[in-house]
DNA sequence: CGGGGAATTATGGGATTCAATGGGATAATC
DNA sequence: GATTATCCCATTGAATCCCATAATTCCCCG
């Protein structure tokens, strides 16, 4: 199962550390590192999270734009330059540095956000907010969505 | 893991040296070259940086342009003529040339830069400005990517 | 259906390792 | 001989490992 599912709200201790949620961590295994790559939402105030391989395809993608071109350069520095790779512990537990904690306001509790094939950190307060603006955004748009290729099951 | 990810800011000794980040030695680790290769950037103030097979392909892509035209003779002169190869010593460190530190305008501080495949080496301050500006740039023109590669993450 | 383990997950904290840094000693270079 | 580079070791603070316990879920059997 490779899927970022559900929303999972989790305690950070007094060192920073917070456990990851056990099916995200499965959604993360096999890659090429154990661990999560996360940065701050240029939009939101929330936290952007990932596996590496997600992030190794970035890096692809932008390798396809000119060299030196500010394009490059602007992805580059506000996607990599700004991303930390946070390695899970035995435990299954990351630390979240000061930087992404303060962008997402976030104090004791962290909320793991399922979107599929990534995830979001939030606090959990803000987050209940902007989900409830989501779904009344949704209804207002009627906002539907085609299905590409097909079930195999 | 290949990539360089993340910004890091370390301290120049008074001996001109600066630790390169573990996880940038990792990314570097299996290279021809035990060290790293950087030359000024031509369009900031920031010195570029990357392991010793990226220069071999940017190498074979000059080769891919016609010989002696004044494109591949400007490309050479900027990109190989002006790169520097500083090797890591025993604990993970490099000597800064003073010309990369006079033309990054660095001091005391170090930032490293993480850019996917390759990394910028900056004066700390400069960069933030630097990485502002890009934010709101990627901002305005809703900059995007098309995601290369495969959907099985 | 429901209770009681058994396994898994979350969390707290002590002990250990490792990265970054500073500096002395030795070797190479001009 | 002076300057610069390389090697080696010490320190410190942070990240990681390791274990103990609490909470939860799962599952089997009554």
């Amino acid at each position: 199962m490779k899927l970022f599912l559900s929303t999972f709200i989790n305690k950070l201790d007094k060192k920073g550390r917070v456990s990851v949620p056990a099916s995200f961590r499965l959604a993360l295994s096999g890659q090429s590192f154990q661990g999560i790559v996360a940065f701050r939402s240029y939009k939101l105030s929330a936290v952007e999270g990932m596996g590496i391989d997600r992030m190794q395809r970035l890096s692809d993608s932008v390798d396809q734009l000119d060299l030196f071109s500010e394009t490059q350069d602007d992805l580059t520095a506000t996607i990599f330059a700004d991303s930390q790779m946070l390695s899970l512990d035995g435990d299954g537990r990351i630390i979240l540095p000061g930087l992404l904690l303060d962008h997402a306001k976030i104090k004791e509790e962290v909320a793991f956000v399922g979107r599929g094939a990534t995830f979001q950190i939030w606090n959990p307060k803000l987050f209940e907010e902007h989900q409830e603006e989501a779904r009344q955004r949704v209804q207002e748009k009627q906002a539907t969505l085609k299905l590409r290729g097909s079930d195999e099951s």
